[in-house]
DNA sequence: CAGTGTCCGTACATACGTGTATGGACAACA
DNA sequence: TGTTGTCCATACACGTATGTACGGACACTG
């Protein structure tokens, strides 16, 4: 019976790695490569058996995972939807610091690119030129983060407006950075981020 | 001697509309549905036949005009680069105003995108992505745009460091802008203008 | 009015994409 | 040790992309 829906999920026991036969890939390989392959090529390279070549396998395991290719890219989007954001919220809606102390681990996030993949963001934002569905997923998760920032400006001692445009010159710059694909090294980046923090903070 | 290498660019004769024959399509209708193509679905997205469709024609006629689909791409990067950055650096390097006036009217080049089209700007840098010929074309007209905003904030009084830290946030803002595909009126974008003004030119 | 060049449609050959059917290797289990 | 379930390779059917060959309709020219 192959191709059923869905195997077991979590329930399935590990394999111990014996010699006579390889690891089995398992669906995590099959969206790990699919990410790299969406970030570097773009929706329309992510093709199965591309994937395959790159896992040195054949595309007849993806089926007994994935039901069609579609099914892939499904995933794909709610994978981007639940980890591209998590740091980002975890950042704005905690309490552990004051407004500004937040604002500069959210800059330090962007420039270490940690618990955030600009480059994942980046071809989803392409992706959805071609998708209504993932179109409307991302216009809905950067309104969420305009919101935070808007938020924190306004904690910030901002009127409503300013505010308001304050975030979006911030999240829109962020954006277009990465758009962009702007290579900088680590040290120009924070030996910048004092000119950036005065010009952006408006203080 | 059907595809030779190009037929005689500008020495054809207008053919007079005859009822019989419908006007020949020539080379602009194909870079023009192409350009149109890119921007909609990506450089993946053009396909002759598809084009061919577009055009209510067949793939027939293409071949006269281009030996290979590689050849329609170069020749519409050539078109991208020679148009779209052309009124960018008309306002920038003209004098007819002093640079606060400038800016203002680049501003509204954004705003109109008259002279501009973003979502051309948008298009290639996802194509750039995928081809080093044209990631690196992208790269020089980027480099190109910010020189000259950074010239203009300097105009402006601020310190060098500054003013290119001014022109990147002005020029990213842009771009992200255009990256995430934002759906607002011109009478909205026009309102919150001065507040953009004040947060992004520092005074 | 025949000849030539322009523009395009049709018909291949070829390559490559998706999805399905099927069988085989291996591990876990009775 | 046979049986079952998991994971993957192979082979096939089918759609569709590119590029080439070729021919036809039309305008222009001598």
């Amino acid at each position: 019976m192959p191709n059923s829906p869905r195997p077991p999920p979590a329930t399935r026991k590990q394999r111990p790695q014996g010699p006579s036969r390889a690891a089995p890939l398992g669906r995590d390989a099959w969206l790990r490569v699919a990410r790299q392959t969406l970030i570097r090529e773009g929706i329309r390279g992510i093709e199965i058996g591309k994937l395959a070549r790159k896992l040195r396998a054949t595309r007849g395991g993806f089926y007994w995972f994935f039901n069609a290719r579609q099914q892939l890219l499904d995933e794909l989007l709610a994978d981007w939807e639940q980890t591209n954001s998590a740091t980002f919220k975890a950042i704005l809606e905690g309490a552990e610091s004051n407004w500004a102390g937040r604002m500069d681990r959210l800059a330090r996030m962007f420039i270490d690119e940690e618990g955030f993949s600009p480059a994942y963001d980046s071809a989803v934002r392409d992706w959805a030129r071609v998708s209504r569905k993932v179109a409307s997923t991302v216009r809905r998760v950067d309104e969420q983060r305009i919101a935070l920032l808007a938020r924190a400006f306004r904690g910030m001692d901002h009127a409503d407006d300013e505010a308001f445009v304050r975030a979006r010159i911030f999240y829109f710059h962020q954006v277009g950075y990465y758009a962009m694909d702007v290579r900088e090294s680590r040290e120009d980046r924070l030996r910048l981020l004092p000119l950036y923090t005065k010009a952006l903070m408006g203080r």
